[in-house]
DNA sequence: ATCGTAGGCGCC
DNA sequence: AAAGGGCGCCTACGAT
């Protein structure tokens, strides 16, 4: 069973034929209690449900998000519900309505009294998208009612594809890891904030009281890189070109300053050294500093906006830093008085789903150890950085050095895992969309100029296949990944404990302490679960360590 | 002024 | 050991 859902000015549901809505002033308690009371397949439109019983805390396990879902199917990020509408309805995307700007261009109220969210032509009202579906009982109610036909609808189009139960499945999982991406956002990452004051000003000095303030803590700063300098100048440090020219001056021939490039020059010069010093005290003072901690964090909590799928290969996204926070910042995510974190990271994931998606024999063999490199290096009869490095070169599409030599050895020994790859590039070549072993679709972009240039020509071709070759393998993962988080969420509530981050291939769960020990056993056990849920090859295995910590830095 | 792009760097 | 895939976000800069 189904049930649709939609939020205005009171509860709209439909289920089959029959549609209703509860009009009260919080009509929250009734849907926790519905859902309490039944386990049905609860459907809505996207983000303002979601981010609604995300807001709740309604503990809804099974759902069907249509633009998540939509996303999935045909690829992209963008999904506005107008064009996901006309798409699964077959309508003409050029005679898309838009809402008039003004008022001026408003569709004209010619719905009389019936509530009916489709115009004439069949396209959804603009009005109604834009939040005018909430505004009556009846709308609302109607508006379930199309959410639950628009879910039908994927799902017949869900019967034509390939594996039409793989994609159903994906579908299922992609839409709960959206729920538990706008849980995360409402929730927010557990931070102490004293401890980020501390490491702020470590890297960037204490908070500026004024603007001339921040310009003397700044120019303090860039003086210890400038005093090394034989010849003192003024030079913008935050100016690639003039570091680039500085650099020269100095007798460094570089093509670009790049921090893995200035690594090797490190210990000869301590220009170089104080300069690499100043980027990462830089990087935090900008990005991570206090105008960061403001924005950001409130009441001990970092909150970000989360996406399941906005990654191109469909891969979770977040803001605020969520994904990116410097491990010297790491510190600041801590666990609340009387909890602890469970933190959690998948061993080796992309090489361990080659093996699941592409079902190379010898590749699966490789997985039943801890280290899956480890026999691969003994077939190749090679060290094992150079075949841990050849198969991420074979995922990424590496072509030079070391990576290069061994990748013969891989094409033999592991072919069919090989060709899955080959052929994902060979489809980026020639422009042509590529979809994920769940089904995802992945768009791919023609060039963008036909200017007659060969070898820009040939590079973009050479640019499209490593992108194809290596969004197969993400994409894949991330759908592992999620299933993986989704499990861990639905378990989690009977230990009070919340899936707090989601970094693709790690997973942060906060926990009350009494429960912890509990907790990292379920995430472990997540894992196979998750395995069984989503991996096409049974013997695939996939591994996890995982830690009890205080602070998310804590790692054994 | 506002926008997009490039170089750079943080994380996976 | 080489510098390949993804994301968000910073500054600088040129085009609009």
């Amino acid at each position: 069973m189904s049930v649709a859902i939609a939020r205005g000015v009171g509860l709209g549901l439909a289920c089959g034929d029959d549609r209703w809505a509860i009009a009260t002033p919080d009509p929250l308690p009734v849907l926790a209690e519905l859902v309490a009371a039944s386990a049905p397949r609860w459907v809505w439109w996207g983000d303002e449900t979601t981010a609604l019983v995300a807001q709740a805390q309604i503990p809804i396990d099974r759902c069907w998000d249509v633009r998540t879902v939509h996303r999935m199917l045909f690829g992209g990020s963008r999904a506005p519900l107008g064009e996901v509408w006309a798409t699964l309805k077959g309508l003409r995307l050029d005679t898309l309505p838009r809402l008039g700007q003004l008022g001026l261009l408003d569709p004209p109220s010619d719905e009389g009294d019936r509530a009916e969210p489709t115009m004439p032509d069949g396209h959804l009202r603009p009005e109604w998208i834009d939040g005018g579906f909430g505004r009556t009982p009846d709308r609302l109610a109607a508006w379930a009612a199309c959410a639950l036909e628009a879910a039908s609808l994927q799902d017949q189009l869900i019967d034509g594809r390939g594996d039409p139960a793989r994609c159903r499945s994906t579908a299922r999982s992609e839409s709960a890891a959206e729920l538990l991406c706008a849980e995360m956002s409402a929730a927010g990452l557990p931070v102490d904030e004293r401890t980020a004051h501390g490491l702020i000003a470590d890297a960037a000095g204490p908070r500026p009281e004024s603007a001339e303030h921040d310009d003397r803590l700044r120019a303090a700063r860039d003086e210890v890189v400038l005093a090394r300098l034989e010849h003192r100048r003024e030079v913008n440090l935050r100016n690639p070109g003039e570091v680039k020219a500085m650099l020269e001056r100095q007798g460094f021939e570089l093509p670009d300053t790049r921090a893995w490039r200035l690594e090797k020059l490190r210990h000869t010069e301590p220009l170089i050294d104080a300069l690499l010093t100043w980027r990462k005290a830089e990087r935090i003072a900008t990005t991570y500093g206090y105008a960061w901690l403001d924005e950001h964090v409130r009441e001990g909590r970092l909150r970000g906006s989360w996406s399941s799928t906005d990654g191109a290969a469909g891969r979770m996204t977040a803001s605020a830093g969520l994904h990116n926070l410097p491990s010297v910042m790491r510190p600041i995510v801590t666990a609340e008085e009387g909890h602890l974190f469970v933190r959690a990271d998948l061993g080796q994931i992309e090489p361990r789903v080659l093996a699941a998606v592409s079902g190379d024999r010898m590749l699966i063999e490789a997985t039943r150890g801890d280290d899956l490199y480890l026999p691969i290096a003994q077939r190749l009869g090679v060290e094992r950085s150079v075949a841990k490095l050849a198969v991420l070169g074979a995922m990424y599409g590496a072509t030079t050095g070391e990576s290069a030599g061994a990748l013969a050895g891989l094409r033999k020994n592991y072919p069919v895992a090989m060709a899955l790859l080959e052929q994902a590039a060979e489809s980026g070549k020639r422009s042509e969309d590529v979809f994920t072993h769940g089904g995802r679709r992945v768009r791919m972009w023609a060039s963008h100029k036909q200017d007659g240039n060969l070898d820009r020509a040939v590079a973009a071709a050479a640019a499209r296949g490593r992108y194809a070759r290596n969004a197969v393998i993400q994409g894949a993962a991330a759908e592992y990944f999620k299933v993986w988080a989704i499990t861990v969420r639905r378990h989690s509530r009977a230990l009070g404990a919340v899936v707090v981050l989601c970094l693709h291939d790690e997973l942060l769960v906060h926990v009350p302490e009494a429960r912890a020990d509990e907790a990292a056993a379920m995430v472990t056990n997540a894992v196979v679960e998750a395995a069984h849920y989503w991996s096409p090859q049974a013997d695939v295995r996939f591994v996890a360590d995982t830690q009890v910590v205080k602070r998310w830095s804590d790692v054994a």
